[in-house]
DNA sequence: TCGGTATGTTGATGTGGATCAAATTTTCGA
DNA sequence: TCGAAAATTTGATCCACATCAACATACCGA
């Protein structure tokens, strides 16, 4: 079986010369936080993102109450971003991948809200807020885009309580596994094969399911003919199924 | 039974001269976009921020699809938010009162992406956004607050999203009946005492809960002493009680 | 390479909240 | 003020998903 990681594949394009790459060449510029601007602006944004750090498969980049100071967009890796509850029982909340932006959440009050937690060795690059706030001053295609960013992880996060006030099982893993795929496709992957980085735990946490229930629904689908299911790896096969399940809602 | 109308108590107030008030004199300006400013910034803000708009019960205030150009600060009254689906069925995603902010879903795509409704006789200061975007270049604590904004609303959803992925109903509706007391008491009316704006089916939407749910979950905690509830009018009686249900979840 | 732990699958059973139903109260336009 | 429509309450029943359980497979550090 032909078995695509995703998130590898362009990090063994990075030799070490590139590890000082800044945004000017970065191939994710066009859905990072350079989106839109010209590249006089670009070379400014660079002298603002400097700074990389690694984050190894299970670490956290950020937890939930550290001070706030830096917003970080993925270079590399897939993170899930989750609020924990005192007892124990928490919520995924999002995941993330490359090109995007990460710790938004804790602007409001300057400290995290949530975890985000690398699920597989994954690269951030490091965004101090602080300047990222005198720079979008004098860029206006920065702020715009800032304000944007920050706009679209609302209208996700409704998305989400979409999903999770007045959708069934399948139905909301139909939602997932289609815009893991429309994501990975923007990034150049392919959308219809792809591993899987969370457990079923993980995605049920998001979806608000129990990981029993991501397994058998996976399986069904499997036997339906929409995907073929092998541990991590997903062939989606008949996108059309998939998306008139998504879309179907008239239970 | 003192019922008290949390959102016309204020409505009284005004006079046709205060119509022409500004951010400088509005009661709201502590907890409105003008937080933190001084009043030389606030000066500033309020040469953009010149236009009212009434909208009446039941009436939008912005549809999905819509173009976007406008943030919406609520001067009074009370709004929900809502997606809607092509099937008919949709999901509340929010509640607005005074000194809220509408319409953040309307900047990523430059179109709205939800409906936003008045439950009662509103009224909503405009503030165009392109105007807000180069004001906030020259006053920082602008461009600050607006982002604080965002980011809180961020954080808002994420507590939706759990409250969706992993409470049980008691816990949910306690949860509601808590936010809703702690933003009436940050507005100076009674937190213990306030007639409800949305309906059984409203709440249900944005709670992730059928009607009859709501109804009956309503009914055991009047039971159960922790609160009073005649239709729309509620009397928390056992705040601890229900802080408990909130925080217990450990089913 | 081995062995223990984490993860995933599948079956049997239970249950919280949905659905269906019917009566009551409130709201609001004519 | 009246009457129809909307909102609310409460009961009976149902079902999608949770829970409990047992086993299979994958992963990873020694």
């Amino acid at each position: 079986m032909n078995k695509v990681d995703f998130s590898r594949q362009r990090q063994v394009a990075l030799t070490l010369s590139e590890l000082k790459v800044a945004c000017q060449t970065c191939n994710l510029r066009e859905i990072c936080l350079p989106a839109g601007l010209n590249s006089e602006e670009i070379a400014q944004l660079d002298q603002l993102v400097n700074i990389r750090r690694k984050v190894r498969k299970g670490d956290a980049l950020y937890r939930t109450g550290e001070q706030f100071d830096t917003i970080y967009a993925v270079r590399s890796g897939f993170f899930k971003t989750r609020v924990t509850w005192e007892d124990g029982r928490d919520q995924v909340t999002g995941f993330s991948m490359a090109g995007e932006i990460l710790g938004m959440d804790g602007i409001g009050q300057a400290k995290f809200h949530c975890d985000a937690i690398a699920l597989e060795d994954s690269e951030v690059c490091c965004v101090p807020y602080g300047r990222l706030e005198e720079i979008s001053r004098e860029l206006t295609g920065l702020q715009r885009h800032f304000h944007k960013v920050m706009s679209r992880e609302i209208v996700r996060e409704n998305g989400v309580m979409m999903l999770l006030g007045v959708m069934r099982a399948e139905e909301r893993l139909a939602a997932f596994l289609l815009n893991l795929s429309q994501r990975l496709e923007a990034r150049g992957f392919s959308p219809l094969e792809f591993n899987l980085r969370p457990t079923r735990e993980e995605i049920g946490s998001y979806l608000g399911l129990k990981l029993e229930t991501v397994s058998r629904t996976f399986s069904r689908f499997a036997q339906q003919g929409l995907i073929e299911i092998d541990q991590k790896f997903v062939r989606i096969i008949d996108v059309a199924g998939l998306r008139k399940i998504y879309a179907h809602h008239t239970h």
